[in-house]
RNA sequence: UCCCCUGUAGCUCAGUUGGUUAGAGCGGUGGACUGUUAAUCCAUGUGUCGUCUGUUCAAAUCAGACCAGGGGAGCCA
């Protein structure tokens, strides 16, 4: 026996005039003096609710029936019939409604039905799921996570699980968080007084991943086409609404493949993902528009037909010098975009994603590909309107002599970087990929405006309640 | 980590130029009405006023520190 998902009877998958049992929660039960009840159960596989008609003859209705209230689950049972009200299509006429579990205090049931500020559900996390908001985001979340594994499966991409573990604490993309087992109160310490990690769980010292790029890198440069799509961990003491100490990433790494070909990717993958959900998720999606962001499907509508426009750093700096626009930070080549340039090009200038390419060198990291002109490197972020950078990517330095010469004016020991650069050694080919943040992702695709209302569990500081 | 703002009932907030008894809406509860739709109408309870320390005859109100949340910045995805 299988349980029957209210989304699916809503659909009408199951024939009116026939008995069947739904399971839920309720979300509101009214009376009426004509002898009836009605209750809005609701399981989380859809955004509405179905409504059961209960009779007062029932021989729990005074007892039981009477005292639902908000959070109570029930097992409703009754013939599945058209609605003659307002509002739904089929509802359920009850013959039976069993009891799961009462509400113990309704008084102090945390999800009342009524409004909630995302502040006050952040703190409700193991309740949160259960509001419209909650459930209509974590559906969201799953349709696009769904449609990025589907995206990359067609393209004839592999999925490589890279390690959270790793050994390397050269990743270079932001701080880590130790992995020890060593007792805390009481270090092993060698003769001369560091820490002995030799005594370690795995007899070094380890850390939590920041990316799993350099891993994956491996592959593609074995199965040519290749992602990963996992947690990635980041002790950053960042205080932001777009930031996530242990948030998911996809990282698309391909073979052969130069700058804009990654680019060309990122916009198809972009475009894919923002269709599947517009088709899949209409109901959440009305929702979003509706209470939480009403340009949200005109701005997915436009992802999808505009083309994304490409820039290049050095035009980008220019038409910043020139838009007679005051910035609070001064530009000139070879100065770091801020969030106020970042948001004028994306925003103001574009209307749109763009897609920001070829920066100098010295801001970017090791192992993005040395340009001719021996400045830029073929490094790219796709800047979105309202969150700002949701992909970062490069062409990789493919050239071991180039690469070392990198490592060297970064101060960057060769020998810490040692299976990466065998890459390079053995049958080096050309290569592009990039990460996008699956939690800016969900932000930009609901209207959502902090990202710890796109995750169920936020990691940030001091947060890691759950 | 830096700057600004906020922290009062289950929730969202008002209020307090320091002084006996702290306010509203929503939610809950009781009732009325109703094939209703977060319905409507009537009635009704609720508070270590974020924590600690200080100033004072007196602090929820003033000051400091701390904690938490929001907005912005930096780091980035």
């Amino acid at each position: 026996m299988s349980v029957i998902s209210i989304t699916d009877v809503l659909a009408g998958k199951y024939p009116v005039g026939e008995s069947i049992s739904v399971h839920g929660w309720i979300r509101t039960r009214r009376d009426s003096k004509a002898g009836i009840s009605f209750l809005a159960v609701h399981d989380g596989s859809c955004f509405d609710a179905i409504q059961a008609i209960v009779p007062n003859d029932l021989n729990n209705y005074e007892s039981e029936v009477q005292k639902l209230t908000t959070g109570c689950s029930v097992k409703v049972t009754g013939i599945l019939v058209e609605s003659p009200g307002k509002g739904q299509a089929f509802e359920i006429q009850a013959t039976a409604v069993e009891v799961l579990g009462f509400v113990e205090d309704p008084d102090t049931y945390p999800m009342a039905a009524k409004r909630h500020s995302l502040e006050f559900l952040r703190e409700q996390g193991h309740l949160r799921a259960r509001t419209n908001i909650g459930g209509a985001t974590t559906r969201v979340r799953n349709t696009l996570a769904q449609a990025l594994h589907r995206f990359f499966h067609e393209k004839g991409y592999y999925w490589i699980s890279t390690p959270l573990i790793t050994g390397s604490d050269c990743e270079g993309a932001g701080e880590m968080f130790r992995v020890s087992t060593l007792d805390m109160e009481n270090l092993p310490r060698t003769e001369k007084g560091d820490i002995d990690f030799a005594e370690d769980f795995f007899g070094k010292e380890t850390f939590l991943t920041v990316s799993g790029q350099l891993n994956v890198e491996t592959y593609a440069c074995a199965l040519s086409k290749v992602y990963t799509f996992g947690p990635t961990f980041r002790a950053e003491n960042s205080n932001t609404s777009r930031h996530l100490a242990e948030f998911w990433m996809v990282e698309p790494e391909l073979a052969f493949a130069h700058l804009c070909d990654a680019a060309d990717l990122a916009e198809e993958m972009l475009k894919y993902v923002f269709k599947a959900l517009l088709e899949e998720r209409p109901d959440d999606m009305a929702f979003f528009q509706q209470r939480v962001d009403k340009t949200v499907l005109d701005r997915l509508n436009n992802v999808i037909s505009a083309d994304f426009v490409r820039m290049d750093y050095t035009d980008a700096i220019e038409i910043l010098q020139n838009c007679g626009k005051k910035f609070e930070n001064p530009v000139s080549w070879g100065v770091d975009l801020n969030s106020e340039h970042e948001r004028y090009l994306a925003e103001e200038h574009v209307g749109g994603p763009v897609v920001l390419q070829n920066y100098p060198k010295d801001i970017k990291s090791f192992y993005m590909r040395l340009n001719d002109d021996g400045k830029t490197v073929a490094a790219m972020d796709i800047l979105a309107p309202g969150i700002g950078e949701i992909i970062g990517g490069s062409e990789r330095e493919e050239r071991i002599e180039v690469l070392d010469k990198r490592l060297a004016e970064m101060n960057l020991d060769p020998a810490d970087y040692a299976w990466y650069r065998d890459l390079r050694r053995y049958g080096t080919v050309p290569h592009s990929g990039f990460g996008l943040g699956f939690e800016r992702l969900v932000a930009y695709a609901t209207g959502i405006g902090n990202i710890r209302d796109t995750i169920p569990f936020p990691r940030a500081p001091k947060t890691a309640a759950f």
